[in-house]
DNA sequence: CTGTTAGCGCATTCAT
DNA sequence: ATGAATGCGCTAACAG
């Protein structure tokens, strides 16, 4: 291949087929192979057959970047996730990932760890790729970053975990009817002291965790309940969360049921109870947030309050594409929802310890 | 802005700050800031500054659209996973991500969801964004697919569970002394019988399933252990896992170990090892290929055969981006790993019950 | 060291 | 119904 003598030079990498090679191999022009790729404009049927054998033929697939460039519409989501190690943004990303696809856009993912740095840099990378959205999958480290994109003309949208105003719905909307039925058959059983425990607080604190807590807390004061915080350290080291039980259990008027408020953070909360030999459910009741088939598999199974993730990434997934044009409408799908599944890990509390 | 009676349309959208802006602000040319940007070419530390606090001043940030359509690099990588729902794709998915991120590369993910047609669509789409490099996560449904790309010059690499033979470490090799310390220990404590439990056969086989049930099979049948492969159906409904469990143990010379080769079969198996009122590990041992803070939650501890899957994404996209010249070398980071890691749910059978 | 120029692949307008 | 012409934002070659 002889080097052309161009101002342009050649880009690296393979020759590519380009729209001009089908134009070519078709004998219609360029304007003509665009039409019927995009499928806007006119093409009479016979063009249409022979545009499409040359596409066949050649295997042309139209560059996202050209047409990015020229159109201003790159046809690509970003999802931009807190921890990318948290396993409940795996369904949410499916769903997200499920719709997009089957609009033919793209999904761009950034786990910004938790870090301010990396987010940005994250996010100045899905901008450098000019997504048409962002979902916001949790909180975010920097709310400046997210404000000066939206200002930039960038489409932002919030899970329901995520906090800030702009969610469709919100998590405490969600989860609210199955926190209320939980707490209520906390009650009922009998229970009158209950811990929530939660994992490391973070900076900033989960929007998601103050607003389940304060649900959980209003609702089982108003039933005569009493709720003890407590806030779980160095979860990574099974014995530092069993001396924590331990030290919980260990009181005059001990709490005889566990409210976990994190999926993550209740196998370790359960190990630590084996390790302590507590007893389940006779000596404490046992409930978390999130649920998944190791949770049911437990003995005694473990209660569970339950979101549907991948229903949530996929409402927010439609409401999205829909805001762009790229999507019919909504529909009324099936609306997000929250369950309480009620197993053998919640009972009765043991008779009051005399004082 | 005055309407230019230019032929090309002005695409929709938000302004958008572009190169020209930048340079103007800046009293250069475009060449200049694009040279500044790139960090190729000259600049004198002079311009420079005024070029940056140019770009700080408007948040000018390079359209990936525009260079890559002009350098044909589009600094983005595409994963495809077969089914996202898979757990173990999270931590393989964040070591890709975190690698790619720390070399300016994006992410865009691709979910096949077993089916051949998705399958097509979302190549295609990888394909149109023109992803520099695809990471194959898992068995592909259609090979042909892959081939054809791979003939477009596409980079296909795959994971160590991808099979294929253009991978970089073999599941098979990753896993090996693992498997044969777990078998070992398995003859040690003096299993004669044991089930190899798979879920439904998927199509195309998964060549991870056949490499690692080969090695199983070899290495317990070389220590005198019988291999009863199991192939359990309908694993989304706990009864019928129940009543097969059942029938697998009441035979007269019933399997004393069972080894689930597949962890989110694990749960499912164990619940119903409970439903059944099988203990463990007094009747049957139990082992399981994957690991998670449930397996060494539950009671007794689940012996479990790990791998570092981060450590593979890590290791897969440093390899790739190395190819593409995008990143260092490699390096010789620790290599992906497997072990075993015996616990409780292991133990010596049961005596030999009569004939 | 910096500016000018050309063109990457595509969608669009306008003329035919 | 189709083709010619244009430019999206950017970078590479070259001239100065």
């Amino acid at each position: 291949m002889a080097p052309s003598p161009e101002a342009g030079a050649r880009p690296a990498g393979p020759p590519g087929v380009t729209i001009r090679h089908v134009a070519a191999d078709a004998g219609v022009s360029t304007a003509t192979v665009s039409r019927v790729m995009s499928g806007r404009g006119y093409a009479s049927g016979a063009t249409r057959q022979t545009v499409l054998q040359a596409v066949e033929r050649l295997g042309y697939r139209p560059s996202a970047s050209a047409r990015g460039l020229r159109t201003a519409r790159t046809a690509t989501l970003g999802v931009l996730v807190a921890n990318l190690a948290n396993p409940v943004f795996l369904p949410f990303l499916r769903g997200v990932e499920h719709v997009a696809e089957a609009h033919g856009y793209a999904v761009l993912i950034a786990d910004s760890r938790r870090s301010r740095d990396v987010e940005r840099h994250e996010l100045d990378t899905l901008y450098a790729h000019r997504v048409e959205a962002l979902i916001v999958g949790e909180s975010v480290e920097n709310p400046e970053h997210l404000a000066t994109l939206s200002e930039a003309g960038l489409r932002v949208v919030r899970a329901p975990d995520a906090g800030g105003e702009s969610t469709a719905w919100s998590a405490a909307a969600i989860e609210a009817p199955a926190i209320v039925a939980a707490c209520t058959r906390l009650a009922d059983l009998g229970h009158r002291r209950v811990a929530y425990v939660t994992g490391p607080a973070t900076r900033p604190p989960a929007p998601r965790g103050s607003a389940r807590r304060d649900l959980v807390v209003q609702t089982l004061t108003v039933r005569g309940v009493a709720v003890e915080p407590v806030t779980m350290r160095g979860t990574d080291d099974p014995d530092r969360v069993t001396s924590a039980i331990r030290e919980l259990l260990d009181t005059p008027r001990p709490p005889t049921a566990l409210l976990c408020a994190a999926h993550p953070l209740a196998p370790r909360l359960l190990r630590a109870l084996a390790d302590a030999d507590v007893a389940l459910p006779e000596r404490v009741s046992f409930l978390t947030f999130g649920d998944s088939p190791w949770a049911a598999a437990y003995r005694p199974a473990i209660a569970v309050i339950r979101r549907d993730a991948y229903t949530e990434g996929r409402a927010v997934a439609q409401r999205v594409l829909y805001d762009l044009g790229a999507a019919p409408e909504p529909g009324s799908a099936d609306p997000p929802l929250a369950t309480f599944d009620p197993r053998q890990s919640m009972a009765t509390p043991p008779a009051a310890a005399p004082r």
